[in-house]
DNA sequence: GCCTTTTTTTGATTTAGAACAAATGTTCGC
DNA sequence: GCGAACATTTGTTCTAAATCAAAAAAAGGC
């Protein structure tokens, strides 16, 4: 159970079986089909999930177009809103495959930051990292062509090219679909 | 001494006299110059820079391009990859004003977010600002027209319209300077 | 105050990618 | 296996902003 929730966090940092088994015990397996809200407009989830197995997407709904923010196989995906700010997400989180996941409850998985030293770490890193990711994409956006930023992306993330649809992904290269589409065509 | 930097740490959160003590005997008061490259290429500076007064700006170098990242009037800068990464910065900072900083090692900044419970959470709590910041700039820029993206920074940063000189600016908002000023001429 | 350097404005031209629209291809439920 | 829904390709037109270039204005040094 969790198994590749708990090998992909000890590729971050050290996590002894005892946390591993802590984890178990506040999560509960949930299985989603394609397309499910995971934190959806106008709800207050309240919930983390970490991602088992499956694709997630992260948008924002800008005046009725949606605009990708990132993807997600594993680690866990929440929203800062949520977890830092104790308010309604304005970031949506939808899955894009099947997906199986393992449910935490924000306020828990904040406690378990605070107390268990293993997991602060892990949590600290994931944020480092996200961040990292976002300047990089931000740098990409003020200094690449589309079509670079799609060679990028095929790059750093092959397996989201694979598996993600065209218009969300154009949506996360900040392009249409059509100009996605001539792109691939090749040119 | 440090006045300025205290009192913005504790609009942020609780900063006992104890701690700004500790934080004024680690530091080191420093003037610098306009124009002074605070993170440059090719060192590996290990300084961070509490900003008492004045404005600086960090940016990448991309083939020879400038692209600035964010501009600083108080707080702190520091290089992401020489605090967590262990390796020279590939993001710089220079001053675009006089500027009058208290510098730390950032072994020793690391070392306080480690054992000072006030400056763990003031760390944390500014990282969680700054991506914000990046996040909400990167909706933007994938949302925005150019001269909407001038409006917003406006409104959010009105000091840095005011103090930065347009090329900078421009290169914040990913456009040229010559569209910015058009912009600014009013349409 | 005058000259140099830096910064900002303005002009003419070009271009990447958007918008709109329709056709083709693929997937999935029943 | 057929029809509906969904995804992708392709065509045409249009526009925001880039590029290149030069003039005008402002700031600094001595």
């Amino acid at each position: 159970m969790m198994t590749r929730v708990i090998n992909d966090m000890r590729e971050i940092c050290p996590i002894s079986e005892e946390t591993a088994d802590l984890l178990r015990s506040v999560t509960r397996r949930r299985l989603f089909p394609k397309k499910h809200q995971l934190i959806k407009e106008g709800t207050y989830t309240k919930f983390a999930y970490f991602i088992e197995k499956g694709l997630t997407r992260s948008f924002w709904l800008v005046d009725g177009k949606e605009v990708t923010t990132s993807f997600a196989g594993r680690g866990i995906v929440f929203s800062m809103d949520e977890l830092y700010y104790n308010k309604a997400s304005e970031e949506f989180v939808e899955t894009i495959e099947e997906v199986e996941a393992y449910e935490i409850e924000v306020s828990c998985l904040l406690h378990l930051w605070e107390t268990n030293i293993e997991l602060s770490n892990w949590g600290r890193i994931i944020h480092q990292n996200e961040y990292r990711r976002l300047h990089r994409s931000h740098k990409e956006l003020l200094t690449l062509s589309a079509k670079e930023r799609y060679e990028q992306m095929k790059l750093q993330f092959p397996e989201v090219c694979m598996r993600a649809n065209l218009g969300d992904i154009a949506s996360y290269l900040g392009i249409t679909l059509s100009t996605l589409s001539r792109i691939r065509a090749n040119k």
